[in-house]
DNA sequence: CGATTTTGACCAGCGC
DNA sequence: GCGCTGGTCAAAATCG
């Protein structure tokens, strides 16, 4: 925390910066499922397929880039383990309707979730985005020289969680994923 | 000594 | 059904 040097306060700024835009869209975007809203989401603005992703803004950094991505995640049968013990209110988050409807009387209980990546330029893969993260897991993935670390929000109660890893393509830049929305102001 | 990380095991989904 | 893969758990190790 103390060992700060310009670059990663600037990295810091820019990722709680992130996060607080990343959490307004996404509260954004779920109240306009929730209100059965006809206006379009971001995904009709944005024409660039990022990955697997849906390009929806860039930085424009003079020495760390940082590209972003929206996706929304419909399942209609998530693992009913152990997401919504001890949880209370954070089994569903996007609440159950679906927008899409390209299938049709499919809107029983899909769980929505929402994903946003973010493709950063940087040497180091800990970026303080003003939460704090919980290490869970690292896994080795398919067609990927480097890891895959999964974090979990630290804040009892928070569903959110992230995964790092570095670009296969190109190891500088450090691709993160966000999937959910926190339940509570930054730290 | 509590919190966090590490790391192998376990589990579920998917394709064959 | 089986094997592969990605995601999570949890005990042990490490850190502050």
């Amino acid at each position: 925390m103390i060992s700060t040097c310009s670059l990663v306060t600037k990295l810091c700024v820019k990722k709680a910066f992130t996060t607080f835009l990343v959490a307004k869209l996404m509260s954004n975007s779920n109240n306009f499922r929730a209100q059965e809203s006809p206006e379009n989401d971001f995904s009709e603005q944005s024409n660039f397929e990022f990955s697997e992703y849906l390009m929806i803004g860039e930085w424009l950094d003079e020495d760390h880039p940082t590209s972003m991505a929206l996706e929304t995640v419909q399942n209609s049968g998530y693992r009913a383990n152990e997401v919504d013990e001890s949880r209370g209110s954070s089994s569903q988050l996007g609440g159950s309707n679906s927008r899409e409807n390209e299938s049709g009387s499919v809107q029983e209980r899909q769980e929505v979730r929402e994903r946003v990546a973010f493709k950063t330029k940087s040497e180091v893969e800990i970026l303080d985005d003003g939460f704090k993260w919980r290490k869970y897991g690292k896994k080795m993935v398919k067609n990927s020289p480097n890891p895959r670390n999964y974090y979990k929000c630290s804040v009892e109660g928070c569903p959110v969680k992230k995964r790092v890893e570095r670009d296969r393509d190109d190891p500088r830049f450090v691709i993160t994923t966000y999937e959910g929305v926190h339940n509570h102001l930054s730290l």
